[in-house]
DNA sequence: TTGAATGTTCGATAATAATCGAACTATCAT
DNA sequence: ATGATAGTTCGATTATTATCGAACATTCAA
């Protein structure tokens, strides 16, 4: 059986929750290398990170609405969701990737 | 002894914590209240709270830099730091107040 | 088919945060 | 002074989240 990866609809993305899901430092640096629009593998995201730990993050902006994942063979290729973001919360992402990542 | 509300400077006012102190529903439709840039006495802000949870919520407002807090007499007025927000995170505030409260 | 690699799930633990009553301080009105 | 009001602090409890090892499933290479 194929792992699949429930994506939320528009409708269920809720500005705290992607307000949440941006606030861990951690989850912050992931969508920070999904700026360009690329696709990226999970792993790459946070190379050092313990692999349940990953997944636990992985999932917080999938489910957040914030990322996609699409697996291909053993690996998650995540991007981020620009098009929802950018039509829900207009703004949003361009203001926090313009962030120096410290700040 | 009067009371002191200790307000973080700007470089130390973090978009991590900005975040996170606005992924909260309270705190979120606390600051949607003070859109308009008046100041608002604390309780109006939640009149329904207990009042040690509300002192919970403004302070960490307070603390994440997103509001000042300014003692008058027994009461506190509460206003947005707009000008340190629109000049740290340019459009953080006017994309998230824009959304309708429920999204 | 065997072994290695990737990711998930589960479970336990630690850390953080939310909630709120009670006691307290400060302020104001009478 | 006395009492009422607003807010804080403290402490306890509950809830949520973060972390991560171990066991597991899936996929791929040899």
């Amino acid at each position: 059986m194929p792992r699949v990866y429930p994506h939320p609809t528009p409708d269920d993305v809720s500005l705290a929750k992607v307000l949440f899901a941006l606030s861990d430092p951690n989850r912050l640096a992931m969508v920070r290398l999904l700026a360009t629009g690329a696709s990226v593998n999970s792993i790459d995201l946070a190379p050092d990170m313990p692999k349940s730990t990953l997944t636990h993050h992985t999932g917080t902006l999938r489910k957040a609405g914030i990322t996609t994942t699409r697996p291909e063979g053993r690996n998650c290729w995540i991007t981020l969701r620009r098009d929802l973001l950018d039509t829900k919360f207009p703004g949003l992402l361009d203001t926090i990737l313009r962030q120096v990542p410290d700040t």
